[in-house]
This record gives structure tokens, C-alpha cells and sequence, in this order.
DNA sequence: TTGAAAGCGGTACCAG
DNA sequence: CTGGTACCGCTTTCAA
């Protein structure tokens, strides 16, 4: 007895249990402005558990106008564990307040075409990490019915709510630190791997704040996240003569490391390295990696964040510095 | 000039090209079952510019009876770079062969309950990493117009395709390679982390096969991520008394490196210390970790596989087993 | 308490 | 070549 599994609609619950559409909404729904009788409610709800009836997502938004999903671009680069667990946070405190978190695959799509891509899925909220949406983006997103649209990201969008989240202060933590410690000769690891210039200039940027108008010399060192560029930076660290390292990240941090170890250089007599993110990693080394410890927003004050946007769509956006940073000196500085 | 910013139809398109909204689809669509003059196509793409119409992709694929999009779960656990890059390439196969990908923020969802969720969403693909989904939730999406469910875990489910990704096969890499060394009193660690059963309980799974019928013996090694467990673990080594440990991953592997390098214990002279994953880190600890390298399908073939699947929706399930495992080995074995 | 019917935004058939 | 129109699945008045 093959059947075609054809999904089955409501129409088909209604036929089933003998009632209309509308009562099979009606009590599926639970709709407090209509009371149907007992018996019928049972009737309904064994008939679409017998048809194993599922709502039609797209149907039901398209006709209420609106839909309760929050997007967000699917990160392109690996992520780690401090963003996914804010994630996790924001996509648990979201399904309380009855969102549905939903993460868009935006692969090779460029600022507005990207914001179009979301924009057909009417979403009600749009989260965007980094620098991909400009002002066009949000007016593009906002006329498609999304009623907020909050950016993670180093600075404020036109009228889109912002969670600052200025890598800057990372690298000043970092620039400052180091120059206490007595470095004057600084330089500071910008990774070649795309896809991080977002977080990497702003650091390097932080660091030269923290040292413009002292008697620091702040130097630039690109490398590539394998061995060999670092052995290769490493082989040159005696002519660079630089006395401390800001390594991006404590990944960085520790190729770099190990790169200079192997080099018969001390750390940190020889050189000072600083890492940040704080990892666990970090602590595991010897010595102990110095780091810049990052917070990121809580995603519950997110969640909550956008949860008023949507209510009041009409309200000036929200503007926050939610990054916090600060230095957790081990043992390489 | 505060102009109400309603949502723009296809009609409100229509009504400025002054043409008909069937002209509007058709011209937008580059259908070609039809020609519209060159004038008329102008106008129309004129209005829907001038007010940025952006097509409504519920109501689209409410009427076309199907969607392009393919729904992962998304991962609860920080995922490494292994799985991020998969999960990059998938999306851009997927993306090329002009499907969506959405990953969905199911939290706190259980089996059925996540299915019927998805199932909403009406999605042509579902691709479903670890053990997440039952044979009666591979139904329930089918029911409800899945034209291919995928599952990427240790074993198949009714119905559905399946990359048999059987961590098993690390763990017997990694027992395996021990036993050659000479080793008999092997430790397996398993992390005490939430989440990561799937993974660490086939992997133990696989040192147990490996080592059946020898003389080897296996002890279980619960850890958590954190260094005073490592600690701990460390400290009662001397009376565990085991010379080798495959310690689930490289993660793992060099926090209880650390820990039983300040116990005083020479790896691998007195213990033998291989990981898994063939992260970077562990090129870079002394001594270098032996891992066991991972190779996951190529996105590629998996958005093929998707393709394939749903131009045949009736065809016999797809079965591939995908995980390779290979031992790499360096300085801690 | 229940049913009939309109309509959300698009698409595609059929007429003109 | 273009317009009218039915319909996808669901919700929600409005009547009965």
C-alpha cells in the first residue's frame, strides 16, 4: 500500500476530522477569542497527529506579515570558542523570547546584493557581525519589513542599532601593556588569511594609539598561520631587533612562540609576546602566555536588545561599547 | 517627508511600470516561455529599482510548491576548523548549484520536536550532523516535502542518506598505533564536557576494538577542560600506572601533556601521548604530538550527493562511509 | 460553536 | 506581447 506521502494541509486535518479549516486553526492554535467544544478539539488534534500534520512556515508568515525569525550571516571563518558560546547564548535567549534563529549562508555575495539575499526571506531581525552592511544595506532590509537591524561590528551603520564592538581596545590593552613593561620596539602580527582584517586592523590600529607620542616604534609583521612563515619571521627577528610581540591572537601567539624559541631567543628576556583571547591554550604554554582577555556582549542583553527593537520599531537605535578588554599578565611579558 | 515604509509588492511594481503584475514576474524572472518588449522590460526594472522591491521568498515558494533551501542544525558545540572549512566549502558547492543553506538555531529542541521544526520551513534538503534524528523524524520531514534528509553520523537512519562518519575508526587508528609502539597499559580519555558523547564514545569504542584479544589493557580517563581536572588526572598517574593515552583530541591531548610534564613524567619515553584532529597546536608542542589525522567528505561531493537526491527523491538511500583516519606520527609516541 | 470566504505576495495558465 | 485570474496554505473577520 504505497501512498504518495503528499504533505498534508490543513484542509486535509479539517476533511479528517469532519470540520472546517478554521476550526483546525482555531484549535491548533489555541485562539483564546473563540471557544470550541471538547470533543471537536480532540477530533482535530487526532487527526493531524494521525496525518503527522506540520504548519507551513512561509504560509502562516506571509499571511500574519511578519515572521519571528532573527537572521544572522553565517560566519565565514572558523570561529572560536568565545563567539560560539556567545552564540549559543543569543540563539537560547532568543528561543525564550520566541525567535527562531536562523544562520544565512552568504557565500560570495557582496554588501547589497547579501542584504537582498536576506531581505527576500522577510525576517523580523537582522544580526550582522563585522563591516559586510552599509547604510544602503540597512534601508534595503528595513523597507523589506525587518524591524531591526543590529550590527556587531567596530562602528555604527545608519540607522541600525550597534553593538560597538572596537577591536581597537584590544590592541591599546595590549600596546599599553607592553610599553609598562619597558618595550620600546613593538611589533604586531597582522595574519595574511583573509577574512580577518576586520578584527586585525583595528588591533593593530589600538596598539598605535596606545604608543602615539611615547618613544615606541610600533612595526608591522604579516604572517601566515603555518610554520614556515613563521620560521621565516623568526629567522629574521635579530635584524628586525624588535624586544616585543603583539601576536594578534594567542594562536598566533603561540606559532610565533615556538617559531622564536627555536630560534634560541628568551621569552621573555628577549622578547615579550602577548597574545589575546585567552584561551586555555595559553596557559598550557611555557611560559605562561600574557593575553588581552576579550568580553563579548552577553547574548541574553542581545537577545533582549532586539527584542525591544522589534516591539519598537519606531525608536532611535541603540548604540553600544560591549567590548571589553583587558590584559591577564602571565609569563611571556 | 515621512513616507510609512510599507513593504513594496510586485503590484506596487506593476502599478508604476503601469503594466500588469504577471508582466512584472515575467520580466523579473527572465522567464522565457515568453517575450515582453524591450520597452516594457525597462520600465519594469526601472519601478522595481526606483523602489526597491525585493521579492517576497515565502510567498514564492508557497506558490511554486517547493523551496531551494537546505536546512543543517546548527552545532551546539564549538566546532574546529576541520568542520568549519567543511562546512564553508558545503555551502559554497550548495550555493553554486544555486540552493540556500540555513542553519537552524535549534536549542533546547528534542529529536521530534527539532524535527517538526525544520519541517515548517518546508526545506528541499535536510543535512543532519551527529545522531540528532530518529527514523520517525526522517518521516515527519519527508511527509512534509524533504526531497533528501542526510545524515552525517556514526549510523544510518531509516530512510535517509547517510555519511557514515564513524569516530570509531579514529579510535582504532590511534589504539592501533600504540600497541605497535609497544604500549599495553593504554588510557583513553573522555571528555567530561557535555556534547561531545558522540564523538568520544565511538572513539573509545575504536581503542577497545583494536585492542581486542591482546594483551593490551584500555582505562577509561574522564577529563575535563580545565587544568586542575588535568591536574588531578595527572596526579594519580603513577598509580594508573599506564604508559600510553589517546586523549580524544589534540585539545585534550595537550592539556594532559602539560599536566604530566609538570608531574615530572617524560613523554614519551614514560608515557606515549597521541591526539586526534591534526591541529596545528600539536606541530608546535615538544615534543610534537602524533595525532590521528581526520579527513571529513569533501563539501563537494555531500552538495552533489544533495543535488542528486533531489532530482530523485525516489531513489534507493545513499550510503558512503566517509571518515578517514590516519595515523600521523611524530614526537609523543 | 462552527463555517464560508477574503486575502497575504507571487506564478503560470489561458485569452485576447 | 500583455492582462486577467486561479491558486499555493494559512489566519481571521463576519455570519449563521
Amino acid at each position: 500500500m504505497v501512498q504518495i506521502p503528499n504533505t498534508p494541509t490543513s484542509a486535509d486535518v479539517a476533511r479528517l476530522a469532519g470540520v472546517s479549516r478554521a476550526t483546525v486553526s482555531y484549535v491548533l492554535n489555541n485562539t483564546s477569542a473563540v471557544r470550541i467544544s471538547e470533543p471537536t478539539r480532540r477530533r482535530v488534534h487526532e487527526a493531524a497527529r494521525e496525518l503527522g500534520y506540520v504548519p507551513h512556515a512561509a504560509a502562516r508568515s506571509l499571511r500574519a506579515g511578519h515572521s519571528r525569525m532573527v537572521l544572522m550571516p553565517a560566519p565565514a571563518i572558523p570561529v572560536g570558542p568565545l563567539y560560539s558560546g556567545f552564540l549559543n547564548e543569543l540563539q537560547w535567549a532568543l528561543g525564550r523570547l520566541d525567535y527562531t534563529v536562523v544562520q544565512y549562508g552568504t557565500v560570495g555575495l557582496q554588501g547589497d546584493e547579501a542584504a537582498r539575499a536576506w531581505a527576500e526571506l522577510r525576517p523580523v531581525a537582522v544580526l550582522v557581525p563585522g563591516a559586510e552592511l552599509g547604510t544602503q544595506g540597512v534601508r534595503v532590509l528595513k523597507r523589506s519589513g525587518a524591524r531591526a537591524v543590529v550590527t556587531l561590528g567596530p562602528e555604527r551603520v545608519d540607522g541600525a542599532h550597534a553593538l560597538l564592538m572596537d577591536h581597537a581596545a584590544v590592541g591599546q590593552c595590549a600596546g599599553a601593556h607592553l610599553h609598562g613593561r619597558g618595550r620600546r620596539r613593538i611589533g604586531v602580527v597582522v595574519p595574511e588569511e583573509s577574512g580577518l582584517e576586520a578584527y586585525s586592523r583595528p588591533r593593530l590600529t589600538g596598539v598605535r594609539q596606545a604608543l602615539h607620542g611615547t618613544d615606541a616604534a610600533v612595526t608591522e609583521l604579516p604572517l601566515a598561520y603555518t610554520e614556515e612563515s613563521a620560521a621565516r619571521l623568526a629567522a629574521k627577528w635579530r635584524e628586525l631587533a624588535l624586544d616585543a610581540v603583539f601576536a594578534y591572537n594567542d594562536e598566533y601567539a603561540m606559532l610565533l612562540m615556538r617559531a622564536l624559541q627555536d630560534e634560541g631567543l628568551r621569552i621573555p628576556e628577549d622578547v615579550a609576546v602577548i597574545g589575546a583571547d585567552d584561551l586555555m591554550l595559553g596557559r598550557l604554554l611555557r611560559p605562561r602566555l600574557s593575553t588581552v582577555h576579550v568580553e563579548l556582549p552577553s547574548g541574553r542583553d542581545l537577545a533582549e536588545l532586539v527584542d525591544r527593537a522589534v516591539r519598537d520599531p519606531g525608536g532611535e537605535p541603540e548604540v553600544h561599547r560591549v567590548l571589553g578588554a583587558s590584559v591577564v599578565r602571565r609569563e611571556s611579558t
